[in-house]
DNA sequence: GCCAGCATGTAAGGAGTTACATGATTGA
DNA sequence: TCAATCATGTAACTCCTTACATGCTGGC
């Protein structure tokens, strides 16, 4: 379990409120670990009454009130011990590889509706990697000479850009694949 | 979800108990989705009880009466109607992403000691990928031609393959940029 | 005699998903 | 005025993980 140490790196980079990190959930972070909102407020309220983090009441004028929360030394400790732990080996569930083993039990039909549901699936990637090399070149310029801490995010950015252009490839190997089937 | 779909795709391709299905997901299904034999067993009297599949009881003598289920007809229905779903996007969990950008919040001996896991974790990515290589060979050697089923398993073999060598990469790319933190 | 493998389960608890709910402001 | 965004939640349910449990056989 680690949503609570992904909670805690990224308020390290940047204290906020519940809102504000389910929206960094759902991009920079989201490359690499997932959560709703829901869970989100959830766990905050754990670790807030755990100690971990300390909530400042944000008068914002017109907009609602925020509870911006920052790490205290207790949730710094926990997160130092959690990094000194052994990393699990990761659940894999990937959707894809198995609709494509499936394919070998269907018909011509459902064999082009998968080529098509790939292609479609091949989109969405070429699109997030086009987001990723965006997100590069604007925060990570080649000139500026980089902290750690932004090191260490453009070698994870680094990850996910390998990543996406790993899956485009196999996802060309696997539409022609699929397309020479029974021949 | 999807683990009643991939335990219909492992009995297409080959009919079997609910030992065996947990063997399987141990080994070559577990590439790419991870169940536990608890899960299974469970799903499987799900399965059997809506009809999917059905179960016959295997006298083997010595050993333990098993239970061998086989997809039927609206086993093979479901799978149908779940290859033309759209595919999910999948829910990404990479602990060892939350931890390196989490290295910009610990000290030296933190990193040091993420250095030497990132090196046991690489070990053991490298052992995956021989596993695998091992087994292209054995099981898709090139002479041979295969039919779809095998065609099918290859590539997405091939795709875990391509997921290895990336990680591989990419972790070479973490360990330098992890120890030319702070210069 | 002991361990590994075969074979199948129960139970408890934590994690994650989905749906629903509220109420304000800002911009088109 | 209508939709989008900000901001925070509850409730119900499913799923997944971890620990525990049983009992047999074959090989070293």
């Amino acid at each position: 379990m680690a949503l609570e140490h992904a909670i805690l790196v990224s308020l390290l980079e940047q204290p906020g409120s519940g809102y504000e990190l389910a929206r960094r959930f759902e991009r920079s972070i989201g490359r690499f670990w997932t959560a709703t909102h829901q869970q989100i407020y959830r766990v905050l309220r754990r670790m807030e009454a755990d100690g971990w983090i300390i909530a400042e009441e944000v008068d914002q004028g017109g907009r609602p009130d925020k509870r911006s929360y920052s790490v205290v030394g207790t949730g710094r400790e926990v997160l130092a011990a959690w990094l000194r732990d052994p990393v699990q080996p990761e659940a894999v569930r990937h959707e894809l590889a198995v609709k494509i083993r499936g394919a070998a039990f269907t018909d011509d039909a459902g064999r082009t509706a998968l080529v098509a549901e790939v292609e479609r699936y091949r989109a969405t990637h070429e699109a997030t990697l086009a987001r990723y090399l965006t997100g590069e070149v604007r925060d990570f310029p080649a000139a500026a000479p980089l902290d750690d801490q932004h090191r260490l995010q453009h070698v994870v950015l680094r990850g996910g850009i390998a990543y996406e252009r790993m899956v485009l490839a196999w996802l060309d190997d696997v539409l022609d694949t699929l397309r020479g089937l029974g021949r």
